[in-house]
DNA sequence: TAATCAAACTTGTATAGACAAGTGCTATTT
DNA sequence: AAATAGCACTTGTCTATACAAGTTTGATTA
């Protein structure tokens, strides 16, 4: 073992990492502190990474766990790296992660800009066709409606039209949806909240639209339309947000090694 | 071992299955023959697969390699199950390949919809100053520009403005462009086209877009730029490409253990 | 000096075994 | 009949070992 001076101290590496929970496998706690390491910009880009066996010996684990915590940050895109190469961090898109992309209020504080909203109608009322047809009800099913504007830093940002099934709906009655995140206050409630399904166009601003962000009927914005369900697959919500292009965008990014979970697919033509 | 009737021929399988081809290690070939049979609908969403063990025994596989296949498989979402259950197959929205998403002609076909191009302009000019600083060119370097209406089954759906550094555009010369896809001519010339980074918003259509796409001046557009770049990271091609909403647009599924590599981000203020 | 070769790294593939932990069925008990 | 306990089966975690294959480095050779 020649053991060649490493650009970081490993005993310090060592006191930092290691907090052995024994509540998590091995091989999630060590994908974690990487995780961190790279998030952090401890590591970065282009760095190269501990080698396995430095890695076994640092978090006392065989060679198999810690390349199973190799392969989940390979999977998300944060190391790349062939053989007989060390593992390098990848040219960093950092993908967010689901609560992040959920919630418009965790969106705007991991840019460090500060999220705002206005609600303008809370409402329990039959769900329309086309909410109905989205979420599986029957024609006559009712739906909590909540119709928002958003604000980044105190300026208009997005209109959210967001329909609740009834089991999580009735919770927002007593919340004041004035004082933050609806998603993670549901989560918190314990509903659960774990798939989300996006569609991304592009609509002309109604007059509603038009009227709350400041804006002409007819400007062009940006529209995503999302499914929330739970683990098991019930539907617990609709949404329609509508974002000035000025103001927010989705970005992808794809390797031919590194499939995108994005797909562009055929508009249903209503 | 109890060996309850399968729902499927296991001695069928194997011989469908395993072509044990010496050039590909036995994880990808299994992974790929599973990947195979999720998508020719053979395995249909809800499905159990074979359990471990039996997969072992099929393709005479120990466990580890099983798993690294399996493992793979849900990397891309496309199986799912916890502890004690047999993987099932996954509520599915099949991510699309690199080519696929990078390649309109690619994406066309894979719906089954014939796709087609009438290129308005080719064209070796020097970049303008926001082509130039996308692509991280000085003021004065030339690129390839092609002008290009494309067609979904003969109707107008997109309109593709893209930019060529010189290395690769010069090939085009020499290509039909209203023959199919330049992605894959490029390609097939051996360009090194591995890496893309998208970025989608809503834009107003101008006169142009308007004419070719025959809609009003002002209508809104999904717009899709995309920078391609080779596998060192030179950049090869700036694209801007302005989609009828109606006709395309972009999805991405997300749950809380898989975060989707799709991101929201703030627009750059320009 | 420059090219070449070999050794010492690195990661990739594959196997075998052990135990933990969750699920579903069955037979027993209540 | 319903609840319970146990068993068989599943996947999850972890270790240890071996060899293949690519990369880097340094010493040897021309």
């Amino acid at each position: 073992m020649s053991m060649k001076t490493a650009n970081f101290q490993l005993s310090h590496l060592y006191d930092q990492v290691v907090s052995p929970n024994k509540n998590y496998p091995k091989h999630q706690q060590l994908a974690a502190d990487l995780r961190q390491r790279i998030a952090s910009g401890q590591w970065r880009e282009g760095d190269k990474l501990p080698s396995e066996s430095e890695l076994c010996a640092l978090v006392e684990a065989s060679r198999g766990t810690v390349r199973h915590a190799l392969a989940t940050l390979r999977s998300e895109g944060l190391i790349a790296g062939g053989q007989g190469k060390p593992p390098t961090v990848a040219h960093t898109v950092p993908s967010q992660s689901f609560s992040t992309f959920m919630s418009f209020t965790e969106w705007a504080q991991s840019i460090g800009r500060s999220p705002g909203q206005r609600t303008v109608e809370l409402a329990r009322r039959v769900a329309d066709s086309i909410v109905a047809e989205q979420m599986g009800l029957r024609a006559d099913e009712k739906v909590i409606q909540v119709l928002r504007l958003r604000l980044l830093d105190e300026t208009p940002a997005m209109v959210e039209r967001s329909n609740f099934a009834l089991e999580a709906g009735r919770l927002l009655f007593d919340f004041d949806s004035d004082s933050g995140s609806i998603f993670g206050y549901l989560r918190e409630q314990g509903v659960d909240l774990s798939r989300g399904r996006h569609t991304i166009d592009a609509v002309a601003a109604d007059e509603t639209d038009a009227e709350l962000l400041g804006v002409q009927v007819g400007t062009p914005l940006l529209r995503e339309r999302r499914i929330t369900s739970s683990r098991a697959g019930e539907i617990l919500e609709y949404s329609d947000d509508r974002y000035l292009p000025q103001l927010a965008n989705f970005s992808i990014e794809n390797t031919s090694e590194h499939r995108a979970a994005l797909t562009r697919v055929p508009s249903s033509v209503t």
